[in-house]
DNA sequence: TTTGAATATCACCATACGGTGACATATGCA
DNA sequence: TGCATATGTCACCGTATGGTGATATTCAAA
């Protein structure tokens, strides 16, 4: 076996190469968090020398942002199926279906559980604009989803609105961390159904659907 | 200057020594955050040699143990002051000034708000005995502060409680972190009291009053 | 074919970390 | 007073990190 050839040299092909510290980056992100997002662990995970990493992403700076450009388009693709599917009554059964919607595609995707994790834990300047990044997407999402439908008169719908997300992101994070929240388990099917039904009675609570003949319907 | 006298030789009390390292540890982390609480940086911080740390406290994880162990107390000491103090008339009530509460206690502990970023970040076993601890004083809490007052029938009070602290939670991790969730903003005390009004109105609409002579009023 | 640039790899540096053994010194007890 | 022990300090090790300069290899154009 002469295996002391110094090097296969690589694909040597620069897109290639690039996509795949992209796609390292992601998996180190998603296994050991942000802990272990460093240079030499993804290049270790690339298989490939870190100073690709400095030449192609100008270090680890970059290498977050080419992460974050990412982050709209998934936002869009597993949300955007929740709200134009269906059409809604009014806007509290939006909100509702979209609450759920983000429960689940939060829950199926441990990458941006990881990321939205570290936009609350460590409010560095990149993570900073990754959550610009993925707020920016969210109201635009948010905007487009609502069509002519309008929140009830003579309510904060913005703030409930966080509220409830807020909530949606809070519970599926801890439940990826610890597996619970507040004494309530959230690892089975099970208690997600449960969790799901307790959502949707708190926004429909909060969003009661309008009475018959009321003008809080579709704007025409 | 005889400045090379080989060290001032410090107080000699155990006792102090380790109620410094113990400040120090609670500094570091509510200040630079858990990315930053290491050996060396308590030891610097505290002014002593990490040496001492290992000795008292057996390294970090010991130290951390310790840090959690005063939680519990502050739950008590901030959360306290909320149920015990005035007569409510219903669950809802109660629900709605603990969650009021609980949204300033934790906005006023940048400590605590770090321990909690902490748990759903970085899920390593010594922060989840954290998290438990922090868990179990909560759960306590509440029974203890429910005293004779019951969830409406047919509710999944656990549930949805769930939802309202993971919002609280979240909302101000969120603002500690980057001022802001989901476009609205969480700086001023303007903005916060935004919030409050939405967040009770959210709990008046989950737990919204009995009727007059209905059967969920306290318990005789 | 020769030459030059793009690609990939290696070796190395300074730094910081967690961790440990050995040493100095004050305190308190006999 | 003398001595054991608790307390505090220092020096050092192995390892990992972020970062950089120099070197090999391939490709494509001249």
């Amino acid at each position: 076996m002469t295996q002391a050839e110094p090097a296969p040299a690589r694909t040597r092909d620069r897109e290639t190469t690039e996509r795949l510290i992209l796609a390292a980056a992601r998996e180190v992100l998603a296994e050991a968090g942000f802990q272990g997002l460093g240079v030499n662990a993804v290049a270790r995970r690339a298989g490939c020398d870190k100073q690709l990493i400095y030449r192609y992403f100008g270090g680890l700076e970059g290498l977050i942002d080419a992460i974050g450009a990412d982050l709209g388009g998934w936002l869009q693709a597993s949300l955007g199926q929740a709200g134009a599917r269906t059409v809604h009554s009014h806007y509290g059964a939006l909100v509702e279906d979209w609450a759920v919607s983000l429960m689940r595609a939060l829950r199926a995707n441990p990458l941006v559980q990881k990321i939205v994790a570290w936009e609350i834990a460590d409010p560095s300047p990149q993570v900073r604009r990754l959550a610009e990044a993925r707020s920016r997407g969210m109201i635009a999402w948010v905007a487009r989803a609502r069509g002519d439908l309008l929140p009830p008169e003579g309510m904060d719908a913005p703030a409930a609105n966080a509220l409830l997300i807020g909530a949606v992101q809070h519970l599926v994070l801890s439940a990826a961390a610890v597996g619970q929240f507040g004494g309530v388990p959230l690892a089975s099917e099970a208690d997600w159904a449960r969790m799901e039904a307790s959502l949707r009675a708190l926004v429909q609570a909060v969003y009661p659907p309008p009475a018959p003949g009321s003008a809080s319907g579709p704007a025409s």
